[in-house]
DNA sequence: GCTATCGGGACCTTTTCGGTCCAGATAGGC
DNA sequence: GCCTATCTGGACCGAAAAGGTCCCGATAGC
C-alpha cells in the first residue's frame, strides 16, 4: 500500500485538533497530546517538526504552547506531509534528488515518474487542513460536502 | 515522503521490460532479472505476486516463463501497485479495512481520508503501463504528453 | 530565582523491507 | 519414461526504518 507513516497521520490529527480551536489560540504539547490520544513525547516530537517547517508557532516558557501560524484554510495537507516526511513522491526518481538511484543509467522507467509524483502532490495541495476537521457547527455528516469541496473528486 | 516500497518499483520496472517486448512473448524470471539488474530471487518473488494478481501469465516447465496477460495499455500503474502492496491509500482509514485503527472512535480526522485516497488511486489508474516504457519509436520526450493525459491536474 | 514549557538531541525496541534459499510441482525434450 | 529447466509456495534472515522514550539545555512568565 502506498502510505504515509503513522507519525504523519498523527501530525495531521494534531493539527486538526488545533484547527478546531479558536484561531490564534495556543495549546501545550501536553494538552494536544491528551486530546488526540497520542503519547506526549511523540506529539512533542511532531510539534517540533511542524514548528521548524513554519506550520505552527511555538512560545516557550510558562504559558507557552503551540498555535497555527496561519488560517486552517491556508495550510494544505501536502505541506503537512512534506514537513514531517520530506518531499512528496512515490519514488526517489523525479523528486530532484540526483543520484539517489544507482540503476538510473539503465532504468526502463527512468523519467516516467515525475508526472505521476506531481499529480499526487497536486491532489494533496488541493486539500486544506480545514477540510479535515469535523466542522462542529453542523454536528455530523459533512462527508458529502467535503467530497464536493475538496476539488479532487471528479 | 509518501512512498512505495522499492519492491513495487522493481515490479514496475520488470513489467516495463516485458512491455517493451513483442506482445504475447514469454520470458524466464532469470532473463527479466538480468535485463532489469534486479537480483534473481527478488524478481522471481515479484513475478509470483504479479502472476497471482493476474497481471502476468506463467508457464511452468521447460521453455516456461512469464508474459503479460493483457496489452500494456490495459494495465494501470494502480493495478501493479495494488498487486504488490495491497490496497492503495495513504492511511488504513477509508480503505475498507474496518477496525484497523484503534483510535477510530475519537479520531478528529475520521472519515476525511477516503476522498483523498480515491483521488490518488484515480491518478494512478489513469497511467497505463505503456506510459512507463521508454517508447522506442519516438525516441525521447513523451513526458509532456503523459502529464496532459494523466487527467488529475486541476 | 523558580518552574513550566519548548528545542534538540541520543537512544532503544519493534516492525517491515529487501533479499535468500529450499523442497515440491509441472512440463518439455531426449 | 526419465531428465532437466522452470515456476510455486513457503520459511527464513539481516538490515534498515519506523515508532516511541528519555534527557539536558534554553526560555520566559510568575
Amino acid at each position: 500500500m502506498i502510505r504515509m507513516t503513522k507519525l504523519t497521520d498523527y501530525g495531521i490529527v494534531l493539527l486538526t485538533h488545533m484547527a478546531m480551536e479558536a484561531p490564534g489560540s495556543f495549546h501545550t504539547a501536553q494538552d494536544l497530546a491528551t486530546r488526540s490520544r497520542i503519547p506526549v513525547p511523540t506529539a512533542s516530537k511532531l510539534l517540533k517538526a511542524l514548528a521548524r517547517a513554519g506550520l505552527v508557532i511555538s512560545h516557550r516558557g510558562r504559558n507557552g504552547g503551540y498555535g497555527l501560524s496561519r488560517d486552517a484554510d491556508a495550510i494544505s495537507v501536502a505541506e503537512i506531509i512534506a514537513a514531517i516526511e520530506g518531499p512528496i513522491g512515490l519514488t526517489e526518481c523525479g523528486t530532484g534528488t540526483e543520484g539517489a538511484c544507482d540503476m538510473e543509467s539503465f532504468c526502463a522507467a527512468r523519467g516516467r515518474w515525475a508526472p505521476i509524483n506531481q499529480a499526487i502532490e497536486r491532489a494533496l495541495q488541493d486539500v486544506p487542513l480545514s477540510a479535515m476537521r469535523p466542522a462542529q457547527p453542523p454536528p455530523q455528516e459533512r462527508l458529502v460536502r467535503l467530497e464536493a469541496a475538496s476539488g479532487v473528486a471528479p
